[in-house]
DNA sequence: CTGACAATTTGCGCCAGCGCAAACAAGCCC
DNA sequence: GGGCTTGTTTGCGCTGGCGCAAATTGTCAG
């Protein structure tokens, strides 16, 4: 395994404040995993022994209950730490992640996130950060499907997604990974029927444009109006 | 202003591992506030200068959309951190809240938290774990609200709530803070008149007795036994 | 190229729970 | 103590979106 170039990392909020050589140091403790499309980068229930910093791809990060009902907690995009349970203090990862597309990341041993944050404690105020934006983006996604309707839902989602991980194509803003209305449904609390019917709804309004797990954003603006309830 | 009592504070998680010398130098920079019952200990929005930790009563948080669609975020209890925006690099705090009973909290400046946690590294690790823990309860009220029936969400919100608050009386477990119909529909993202139609059909069965913001529970078992879903 | 699988679309019927409205307690303040 | 405010209960009708089922299309392996 070679070692990771620092100039890779150097510019991330989780390395923001440190010196190069100290960025050099913590690099050295990592591991640079690949995980092909498909593969778990770790299973819920399963030993939080790591924790990561994705260099390149993008995760699904998915929670069962106990009966089995399946939802979409987030994607992870380059750049984003995650797997951070043991900073938590949780024992267990208490989801899965799996790579959307073929994705890097580094690795740390969980055990040396104690010694870490005492040595750097910029690294304790950029996991709390990063925590606690995740914990607002929670807690508007509770708003939103406590207080709206599914097409509002599924348009707010769109719109959050293409600005975390949008690439411009001629006909509008496409999601850069694959993704299935099934994703879509799990991630609005509704099901992939009614996703497919409203994306199809739009689509022949021409505000998306869609294909095998694969949506465009034709028309952002329209679809902000449909997200903040201005019934057109 | 009196000087509080170290002792009173000392074992809460956020002082845990700290010597009592540092415990005491870090009450000397807090100031004790009483809310009484009904006034905001902090607006949504407004300016995130201070954080706190609650020593007596119960607050509720709660959260407004710019439509104007509350939630009820949760509800803090005594010995909990919160306004703890600033750590996670808010400016302002993204929701209010209110002392459901009489309380008093802590209160230190926000610009203090920056040298607080470089000076005492478990301070963060211990905002870290209250944030993710945090992180975790809105999380499952996510998956309940996709996947659940209101009637399991609110055998779920009371058992928590219980769990949390809950004071041992008579009849069962009281819910320890007056709590209306209406705050228990919008923790559950459903309606006022939902919740009094359930809470009167339990009532009848012996599950819960009610009142006018009062609950308590009585068979804790049947309601877990909803709240799972096996439909009894 | 072709079969097989996975994702998507669409029609149809139904029901959980919402919205409205009105009656009814229970504190609380003066 | 009496009126007033605030919270709760309950009836009724309606509908958004779910569940089921079947047809269709796009992809990939061989």
């Amino acid at each position: 395994m070679a070692a990771v170039d620092r100039t890779l990392v150097a510019n991330l909020p989780m390395f923001a404040g440190l010196a190069p050589a100290e960025q050099d140091e913590l690099l050295r403790e990592a591991r640079s995993i690949r995980y092909p499309k498909g593969t778990a980068v770790f299973d819920q229930g399963a030993d939080a022994d790591r924790f990561f910093l994705l260099l390149h791809g993008h995760l699904r990060v998915e929670k069962t209950t106990a009966q089995g009902q399946q939802s979409v907690v987030r994607y992870v995009s380059a750049g984003e730490l995650f797997g951070v349970a043991q900073a938590m203090s949780l024992t267990r990862y208490p989801a899965t992640a799996v790579a959307a597309v073929d994705s890097i990341a580094l690795a740390w041993p969980s055990s040396s996130w104690h010694q870490m944050i005492i040595k750097y404690p910029t690294l304790a105020s950029s996991a709390l950060q990063t925590v606690g934006s995740r914990l607002q983006d929670t807690q508007a996604r509770v708003m939103e499907i406590s207080n709206e309707q599914v097409e509002q839902r599924i348009a707010h989602t769109l719109l959050r997604l293409a600005k975390q991980a949008g690439r411009k194509v001629e006909a509008g803003i496409e999601i850069d990974f694959p993704i299935s209305r099934q994703d879509v449904a799990e991630m609005t609390g509704t099901t992939l029927h009614t996703v497919s019917r409203i994306l199809s709804a739009w689509e022949s309004q021409g505000l998306v444009e869609g294909g095998r797990q694969r949506i465009v954003l034709c028309d952002a603006s329209s679809l902000r109006a449909l997200a903040e309830g201005k019934d057109s």
